[in-house]
Parts: structure tokens; C-alpha cells; sequence
DNA sequence: CGCACTTTGTGCATAGCTTCACAAAGGTAC
DNA sequence: GTACCTTTGTGAAGCTATGCACAAAGTGCG
């Protein structure tokens, strides 16, 4: 097979760059929205909140979209990360535990946006099952595998307690599943192939009570001993 | 001020450390349950799913808390990790929007688990304001600023729709809110000094979407072209 | 006491990511 | 057509993170 594309397109973004796709996404969609028609790394790196270096070395991955002197086309540029990130397809995503979560996952409404559509709904609990949520009735965790199959699911967000994670994880993974975006507190044991994707609310407090402490103490010069255990423990 | 610590200690723990600290105390906590008092670090790297030179790594910047030949004390390096992140104290944590997600965090058990606490429920929505949830009425946003320095609010989780978002911010900055937990789709300006961190469940399944997509032209061997773009923006 | 075994803590090489700085490329005005 | 302006795309340097591999430090047995 030829090399057609330039050399910084051969094969593999980084992980960083692909992370960072979304995010430019959501600014030039919002540009697109106020009529904007081109935009300049700098003032696109501005919306999204990083340095423009980086945006335009993120964009050279994906080709060389941009014009010199000009900028770079907002909607085109918009069909280029989404073919990229394959939002030009539409993906079935199923979740799993209709509780809390699982219900503010539904109804977000990002979620159906672009790309994505909600295609089935899982629950154990049977006063849950047969509700309807976004137009869309709640099967029962026992339907998992058949429906996952019929409605061709391709996604699964795992918004159950944490206990039942992994056995939810090995039961679509023997569905053929392998893309997981995993809300429980749980480390999921999967095979290689398989993608998991964590979103951890208690994980992300706990990093921002660090760097608060960190403020606090530089404020009072007080860092807290290391030798107070076994008082500490007391309480 | 004299420097007591071990040079790994001086100042400044890597970013990447702090943000799998989280991850081991969950593990650690695991096996505290289950009854273990000392772990290797291989045992406790596969419970974390990393590799145990990093967990190594990772520790040896908090201090030395390990014994060669034996392992780490579970409760000791759970306590001592704790401390890092800020945990031994109470952080007093107010929710803003009390909508479907709103709802799910502040039900969140794992929310409320060690270190953290409800203090505050806002809501935009007189519907909403007054309702009960987890022992705490909702208040009205416009109370914002004064509850919050009544109730020694020191994180603020912004739950609110996107459009709101920003304001809020806004607000609780200059009530002296210095550490913010977005979940709303948009970049929070703030200024220097602020910590935001963002939780975002579409930038989160746009990634999955690009590896499933990677995945599925693997197999075919028939990535999308590029020069598509006119047909494909019919659609 | 000494030897064999285990496991930590870390030096070092490597890989990946970020940022700077600038040549190359395109647009515009006259 | 030329001179000037703007902005991209990228080489190169610096920084951060990862993982190997091993010396140092501890345990336990005979």
C-alpha cells in the first residue's frame, strides 16, 4: 500500500493530542454557533484554554488543514477532528445501572449529541425495569448480552455500584464489547483490546483537597508532622 | 526554617503521582478490609493496575514508609497518604445545581466517604429550593456567597448547564473559593491561584469512539478518506 | 553469626510531551 | 509584481514521566 499521507499522519496520534481533540471541538463549535468562519490557532488555543504551540501541533497530526496568514476554516475543521475522533458515525451506547447516575447520564444532554445516541438501558432492580427514560424502556440486566447484540451496542458506561462492576464488565466483554467508560470506583481487570475509560468523582476531590492543603499550608508555614500517627489514628 | 525532610520530600510532589495517590489509597483500603496488614509492592501495584516500579516511585516521594524485605504497613500507608491528600481534615463541599447530576453526586456514597461533606446545595430553581437531599434543604443560589462563608465551604462542585457555568465561577472566586469541580461542558476562565479540574462525559466517550474507531479500520484496512468532506457535510 | 532470600528505594536510560522560535507559505495592498 | 503582514507547521531544546535493573536493607533460618 503507498504512503499517501504526509509523514505526520503514517499512523497514531498521541494520547495527549487525542485527548485534547474533544475540547477544540467544543470551541470551534461554539464559534461555528456565533457565525465565526475562520479562526487563528492563537484566539481557537484562547477558547480552549491552552497554549498554541500545542494546538497547532495537535491540529499537524490530524493533517494540514490550516491556511497561512489566515487561520484555519472553523466548520471544516470541525468535520476534520469529528472524522477523526469517528463522530461521523453514530454510536450505540448502552448504560448500565438506571440509579442516580445512571439517570443523569441519560437525560445529559451532551451525551445525545453529536455522535452518540442512547440505545439501551440496564438495571437489576426489578421495580426499575420497564420505566421509560428518553424514550426508552429500562431492560433487565438478565437482557444484557441479547439486546447488547440486537441493538448493536458498541459503547458501554458501567453506572452501577461498585460490586457489580466487574462481573457487568466480563459479561459485555464477552458480548464483544470493547469500549468501556467505567463510573464505579472499581478497577476493572479487562483483557488486552479492551479500552476502559474511568471517571472518578472521588478521585478527582481527593486531588483537589491536595492542592488546597498545599495553598493552606504555604499561607501558615505549617505542614503537618510526620511523626502523629499514632494520635491521628486515635480519632 | 531548617529542611528536615529526606531530599524526596523538599517540596512538590509530581502531578502524575498525586493524581494516582487516590488510586492506591482505594486499593489500600481494599485489603484493609479484607483483613491484610502489610503488602508488596507488586501485590498492590496489580491491585492498582499499574506497574510496581511507579508505585515504588510514586511512594518514595511521600517518604520512606516501606520495610525491605517485608512491604508496606497497610494502615500506616493508608494513614500517611490520607495525610498527603488532605484527608485527615474535613473538606466542606457545596454543590451548585441540583438538577439529574446534582441529584447523583450529592447521593454519592463514596462522596461523602472519608475527608469530604455536603455542606451546601444551590439551585437557580424555586422548585428545587427547599426540597431535602441528604439531610440538607437546597438553597436558593442567590444565598450563594453568604452560606458559603457561614458553612466554611472550601470546594465548590459546579453541576450547573453549561450557560451558567461561568458565572458561577465567578461568584464563589470572589467569595474566596479557591478549588472547583466542573462537570458543566464548557472551559472555566479563573484566575491564577484557582484550581479547576473537570469532569466531562463527552470528551470522554469521543475518546472511546477514537479507539473503537482505530480498532474497526484495523480489521478493514479502509480508513475514511480525506477528500470526502462535501458529501459528508450533506448529511 | 552468617548466609540465603525478599523487597524496597533509586540511578539511569528512554520515551513522550510541551514550549520556543523561526522559516515557509499564503494573503493583501498598491 | 513586489513588499509587507499574518499565521501556520515544525525542528530543536527542555522538561516530565516511565520502567528497568540493581545495590542497600531488612528478615529468618540453621
Amino acid at each position: 500500500m503507498i504512503r499517501r499521507m504526509s509523514q505526520a499522519r503514517e499512523r497514531g496520534i498521541p494520547d495527549a493530542t487525542v485527548a485534547r481533540l474533544p475540547l477544540y471541538l467544543r470551541a470551534l463549535n461554539g464559534l461555528a454557533e456565533r457565525g465565526t468562519a475562520t479562526v487563528s490557532s492563537e484566539d481557537l488555543a484562547v477558547a480552549a484554554g491552552v497554549n498554541s504551540a500545542k494546538l497547532r501541533k495537535d491540529l499537524s497530526h490530524l493533517g494540514s488543514y490550516g491556511t497561512r496568514g489566515v487561520g484555519y476554516d472553523v466548520e471544516y475543521l470541525i468535520y476534520q477532528i469529528s472524522r477523526e475522533l469517528g463522530l461521523t458515525q453514530d454510536w450505540a451506547v448502552a448504560i448500565v445501572g438506571v440509579g442516580n447516575l445512571g439517570r443523569a447520564l441519560a437525560n445529559y444532554g451532551g451525551f445525545v449529541s453529536r455522535g452518540f445516541r442512547v440505545a439501551a438501558l440496564f438495571d437489576a432492580d426489578n421495580g426499575v425495569v420497564g420505566e421509560r427514560l428518553v424514550g426508552m424502556a429500562v431492560d433487565h440486566i438478565d437482557q444484557l448480552e441479547s439486546v447488547i447484540d440486537k441493538r448493536g451496542v458498541s459503547i458501554v458506561v458501567i453506572a452501577t455500584p461498585a460490586t457489580a462492576a466487574q462481573q457487568v464488565a466480563d459479561r459485555v466483554i464477552a458480548a464483544g464489547i470493547t469500549s468501556i467508560l467505567n463510573f464505579a470506583p472499581v478497577v476493572l481487570t479487562v483483557p488486552d483490546g479492551v479500552d476502559v475509560r474511568k471517571v472518578d468523582l472521588s478521585t478527582e476531590l481527593q486531588i483537589l483537597a491536595f492542592h488546597e492543603q498545599r495553598k493552606a499550608d504555604r499561607e501558615t508555614g505549617s505542614p503537618m508532622m510526620a511523626g502523629d500517627w499514632a494520635e491521628a489514628m486515635d480519632a
